[in-house]
DNA sequence: CATTGCATTTTATGACTACAATATGTAATT
DNA sequence: AATTACATATTGTAGTCATAAAATGCAATG
């Protein structure tokens, strides 16, 4: 048993590239440009398309590469008939963080014990300690073992971090060198109405919730400085982990959704002080609503 | 050959306890409570002991433990005699950096040239590798190897960090939940002051840097959202790095260090909004005034 | 009765090996 | 000139073992 692979990591990023590209039927899908785009070499992009070539996504030509097969729209109706209905991601990390929030691991644990427990390697279990740990929710202890921190489990520090977010990309907004980024506001612009217009009865809750994200995120990017979108990007992965325990509200969707397509308009019109302001309370207001579920 | 021990560590924590509570001669140094405090079983405090003993800083009684053998204000003397002036902490770390300041590490490293290139085991490699990658210097690649990212090198990200820092520090202080410790505001005004009456010429530059970071966090700390406080901490681990290559201007310090006894002035006279905008002014002039030397 | 001192258990690191996944160089193809 | 297809080199993960360090239990001491 050697490492597991990523190229199904990659099969997802491409389907997903294809589709916030709006791809159509027939377009090359050039291997070298797929792999610099992800970050990896020709080989794991390689597999992928081999995979997605046989879940007839797209179609291999001898010496001239792969080519997309159907429309980026229609690729979602193809997806879940190839694959389990969604991929795993990193299974070990849900289920320490399902343990840690219902109690059964105690504040301090060693790796064996860990090893002992969810039967896997040290390599992975530390891999995955690693993430936890850069999301901020267990440290390393100086002699042996690890120490959960409060971050997850404490109702306070819930309400904190929409303190902290709030505050974060109201600032980010109100820097000098913010600069609405046109290309990315259309997408995102594109993305909010889709959910609008139904999308929010249909998307599964981890699209609904990355799209989320991502609106966010983008906003902290036009700030220009990576500190603040680092600092958000942090709190966004361990707020997903904590509200994927929490049934979605779907009927506060649409109002979110308006709000964020607002939030565009203020921006836009060049009502800085004003979007920022909004942005503020729609955070903040988020934070409300959810607290008593927890 | 097996791992290196953590007693060197605790020995210095040790000596770093005994300093800031002011210890007299003859006072009794429970081992469980160090212990605790530093996280870790009695038996590296224990190895701690008998190396401070050997050192004659403290004194041994069969069966009554350890006492300490020499006042708090002269344990500082009795140190440089016994090992080297400074304990490594982290020699693969700084390393690591240096070599990447200097431009001979790639961006992309693989694990297995980094284990090469510096003589390491992989698990101590590892252990640093993400180390830096919680500080944000460096990141792991879907595939193989790692990228470091322009945190580091960049004379922008530099100037970016101390807006943020600005920022996360005033809007800490402005927080509805902010309430100063007098404790920690007492033993801050101590430290500032011993640094105003001649420390700054005497101090090491780690001690003086170390001094002026505990009095930001310590700020921050007051905020009681742990969010901000890892925030800030996170940065100053990165800063102290960048920092330990500029020669410090020690004819700095005492206008730096009047600031902040103001700063602690404002706060218990109940200006906050004041203070919070002299802590933003105090950090970004601090920025203006070291970035030609970069 | 808290604390030490010592014996025992448990832990994590280093070193080694095997191997599948990833990275990359190069000739062939369009 | 860009891209593919294939062959080759390199990388990182998993597994096992030995061992020093850290954690812990408990009788002895003050």
């Amino acid at each position: 048993m050697a490492r597991q692979s990523v190229s199904p990591q990659i099969t997802a990023n491409i389907l997903e590239f294809v589709r916030t590209n709006q791809m159509r039927a027939g377009e090359h899908l050039p291997c070298q440009m797929l792999a610099d785009a992800f970050r990896v070499s020709r080989a794991p992009v390689n597999a992928a398309l081999k995979k997605l070539e046989m879940m007839g996504i797209v179609r291999a030509e001898p010496n001239r590469g792969y080519f997309l097969a159907v429309d980026a729209a229609n690729v979602e109706a193809a997806k879940p008939a190839g694959e389990p209905q969604r991929e795993e991601e990193d299974p070990l990390y849900f289920r320490i963080a399902e343990d840690r929030l219902a109690g059964k691991l105690e504040e301090r644990v060693s790796e064996n014990e860990l090893m002992r427990l969810y039967d896997v390697a040290r390599s992975r279990l530390l891999k995955t300690l690693h993430r936890i740990a850069e999301e901020g929710w267990i440290e390393r202890l100086p002699g042996n073992g690890w120490a959960f921190r409060e971050t997850l489990t404490s109702r306070q520090s819930y309400e904190e971090g929409y303190v902290f977010r709030a505050v974060i990309e109201q600032q980010a907004m109100l820097l000098p060198t913010f600069r609405p980024n046109e290309d990315e506001f259309r997408k995102a612009r594109a993305v909010q109405t889709a959910l609008v217009e139904g999308g929010y009865e249909t998307w599964s809750r981890a699209e609904i919730f990355k799209a989320n994200n991502n609106f966010h995120e983008m906003l902290v990017a036009c700030s220009q400085n990576d500190f603040f979108l680092d600092a958000i990007k942090r709190i966004n992965r361990l707020r997903r982990l904590i509200e994927y325990h929490i049934t979605i509200d779907r009927s506060r969707l649409p109002r979110q959704t308006s709000e964020h397509l607002h939030i565009l308009d203020l921006v836009e019109a060049g009502r800085r002080t004003e979007a920022a302001a909004f942005l503020y309370t729609h955070i903040m207001g988020a934070s409300r609503i959810k607290t008593p579920q927890v």
